[in-house]
DNA sequence: ACCTGAACACCGTTCAAGT
DNA sequence: ACCTGAACACCGTTCAAGT
């Protein structure tokens, strides 16, 4: 079961989720598709196991963090040590905390993230709300940013900054009467930072947190 | 062309993105599965086009949105017209923005919310994150209400309510001294509104930037 | 309890050929 | 310019059968 997951998370890291076959992941088990089914009932169960498995890592990334006395600066360091973890796994955004039942780790990281609001001054709904809000920045920004590459990228044929350059080239070509904002942006655009993108709309959601909360 | 985006869209509305079968569309459109190639060059670039048909759709009631005079309640007005548009087509969430060469009214819509932050003092960069913070929320709140559904609720064997009711179930017999957090919210979780959930994260953001902007 | 080969019912995509 | 049937190389899943 172990080296089921181990190995079908080894193949998506290595070539995305469209190489996770059962056909390629009994290869490199050495063994039949339809042993699988023994471990499995579904792809779906595969994935569901494969993402919690990654995400046992992420916890225990999370338990090794120095403790903060601000709640808010606490939930940052665990955003972005979460953001990390799941960052080159854009595959696992679509099955996070899909299944709490098979889900443990998942369920687990969910409890430490809301641990913390219960150190603010918030109604129920809104230490619901704040912690869904906050899951949603960091799955959002490390799924946008696994998605970006579409094929040639991955390919090696062309890099990151000459893919984004060539959007941006045609961006710069639009009439600036009708698209005053995209010229505005261009520059950023080009060749800008997923990391960074993914820090300032956590940072907005905190501040908005810090302002609900009084704090 | 535009008859097969018509069926495209009305099929993945239908019976979700796993429907989209070239076989499917076909038949639908009384044709050979070959035809649809003249169209399109692979399905990658059919769910480019069916996203940005109805993005245009989506556009449109943009446009007809009245003038706000604070931009942030413009942004607002926005955010929530575009998350009613695309809130019942979950499989929208992975093509959007994906390839704005295909996607003309995707831009026109990215480029319309931008303008907004070009009446807030921010800088470029600022204006560039707030945007795509934005968008972030609106597409990722509508991903996670659609992808909940795990089957048999879709078959419509168990109710949505049901369904959150059986996993609030579960987070109850959890022990109350390991996860304080779920007991604390699962009364919250319990027939939850999403709709509320994506309300709170967009007004978390948009507080955030009123507070960057000074306004 | 664990594994297997072979089959089933699908896919997206291609291609030579038709009008 | 537009469409087609038939094939190709895959999929996930099932099942009777093995140890």
């Amino acid at each position: 079961m172990e080296s089921v997951l181990t190995e079908a998370v080894a193949l998506l890291d290595e070539a995305g989720e469209q190489a996770l076959t059962f056909r390629a992941l009994a290869q490199r088990l050495g063994g039949g598709v339809a042993s699988i089914y023994w471990y499995v009932a579904s792809k779906d169960e595969l994935l569901d196991r494969a993402t919690d498995h990654v995400i046992g890592a992420a916890l225990a990334d999370l338990e090794a963090l120095p403790a903060h006395e601000d709640p808010i600066d606490e939930l940052r360091a665990m955003a972005v040590t979460l953001f990390d973890a799941i960052m080159e796994r854009p595959w696992l955004g679509a099955y996070f905390m899909r299944n709490t039942d098979v889900q443990g780790n998942a369920l687990r990281l969910y409890e430490k993230l809301g641990q913390q609001t219960l150190r603010l001054d918030l109604t129920a709904r809104q230490r619901f709300h704040a912690v869904s809000a906050i899951v949603g920045v960091v799955v959002g920004s490390a799924v946008d940013l696994g998605q970006e590459p579409p094929q040639e990228v991955l390919d090696g044929a062309v890099g990151r900054d000459e893919f984004l350059g060539r959007y941006a080239q045609t961006w710069r070509e639009l009439d600036p009467a009708d698209f005053p904002f995209v010229h505005e942006i261009v520059d950023e655009f080009d060749g800008h930072d997923d990391i960074e993108q993914f820090r300032s709309a956590l940072e907005l959601t905190l501040a908005g947190l810090r302002l609900q909360a009084g704090a």
